[in-house]
DNA sequence: CACGCGAGTTTGACGACCCAAAGACACGTT
DNA sequence: AACGTGTCTTTGGGTCGTCAAACTCGCGTG
């Protein structure tokens, strides 16, 4: 059986991964992702080589193998469902409920999981927005645009709230930001990299575009009504 | 933080001091039931003669004192709250559930146990019939009988049935054995330490006493009908 | 009463995980 | 080409929970 801290470790790679431009994952990012010190990250690297999760070499950066890719989707999927559960079923906050399900995620077998699964109605993402790898560890992640790059007056749907750290969260929360909400653009100002956002009952919330990059959204093609509808890459008209 | 490894001695202890006529518990017991040896359990005694769960002195057996008992009934909730979740909520067997408790007991919070504890509706009782202690770690226990102590003839209502083992949870399930069922005592055979009772609409089960004493019942008084009841201490009139 | 034996304890060692600190490497600067 | 700095690895050491094997104690028996 895989040991807790294995888990960690290939969910950590995996995350590091993604957000490297050169794919796979140095060791200094990791201890500081972990909170372990680089030589207890090296001595686990080679466990991990051994056990071939990952491949590394010597001075290079590590890359999850297939296996190691497959776990970490495992790992992912048992974490988001039991946000999902924490969330839906005992009525948690969507801030507090990171910690619960990073103890839980190592402690439910395959068996549980599948039931749990069901009993929530196979949700597809988790209370945050992101998607839920099915049990064959395949994810299907919906396009979705970050808030810093759309027009003003730009309306959308918000898809998914990125991020751990409960103070953001809470901040987002309270204006209303969560997943299907409707949202509009209501103030770019790239000199300042700064956008405004509100959501429809909630107060408006501005955003540096550091942040904004965590809040991704479905633009909504604006049906009849003369609201700019900007797509990625092109420049607001100001 | 308490280990998960503390958590499982602390309620061995307990439960071996509950079936101990001395009131506390042995070394080599507990190392059996832990499945550890000797010298593992005295190192750890130590440990929790430190931490103030046990006393325990050389060569004596060793006892819980308050703050163990109550750290002990703290596991049992969680693990009893636990097994009712699996069972009703999310459906699993009956005979299932110990192994799945026995690891998610040392992952769940206060906060969730309570959540938890809500939305089941503050349960009582576990799927076994085993009482839940409250969020303040007090047990109620109804009083009742094994039933190799009861005359043939005898009706009653299922409180409790005891025991781990999947194979004899099984019998159980497949005999209608569970807590509320009504049952019957058909045959009670003393020279063969035999008894034999049935669930209305299931077949009937013999038993050895010695498993008897696993399932407990509540007897209940006839009603105008002449069904002999037979309580504690007193002997059948076969 | 001395003996033996089961129950309890100690000792030395191990695997998993961690740290601090010292050493080895890579790579851009000058 | 030599340096310096930041990244990675190694080394020695620590904790926790475990085992096997040697040792010690308490107590009933011959």
């Amino acid at each position: 059986m895989l040991s807790a801290t294995v888990e960690d470790y290939i969910k950590a790679i995996y995350a590091l991964q993604r957000e490297s431009p050169t794919g796979d994952a140095a060791v200094t990012r990791l201890a500081a992702a972990l909170g372990v010190t680089n030589g207890t990250v090296t001595a686990m690297t080679h466990k991990l080589k051994g056990a071939g999760l990952v491949k590394a070499e010597r001075y290079g950066g590590m890359r999850l193998t297939a296996k190691g890719s497959r776990l970490a989707l495992d790992v992912i999927r048992r974490h988001r469902l039991v946000e999902v559960f924490l969330v839906d079923v005992l009525k948690f906050d969507w801030s507090e409920v990171h910690d619960e399900a990073e103890r839980l995620e190592h402690a439910l077998s395959p068996a549980l999981i599948e039931r749990l699964d069901a009993f929530l109605g196979h949700p597809t993402i988790d209370p945050h927005g992101a998607p839920i790898p099915d049990a064959k560890g395949r994810l299907s992640e919906t396009p979705a645009v970050a808030v810093n790059t759309l027009a003003k007056g730009t309306h959308a749907t918000v898809a998914r709230v990125a991020g751990r750290e409960p103070a953001f969260l809470a901040l987002a929360a309270k204006h209303g930001l969560r997943p299907g909400a409707a949202c509009t653009i209501v103030e770019q100002v790239p000199e300042a990299e700064s956008v405004t956002l509100v959501v429809t009952g909630h107060p408006p919330v501005a955003l540096s575009h550091r942040t904004a990059t965590r809040v991704l959204v479905h633009p909504v093609a604006a049906a009849g009504r003369p609201a700019s509808v900007c797509r990625k890459g092109s420049k607001p008209k100001v």
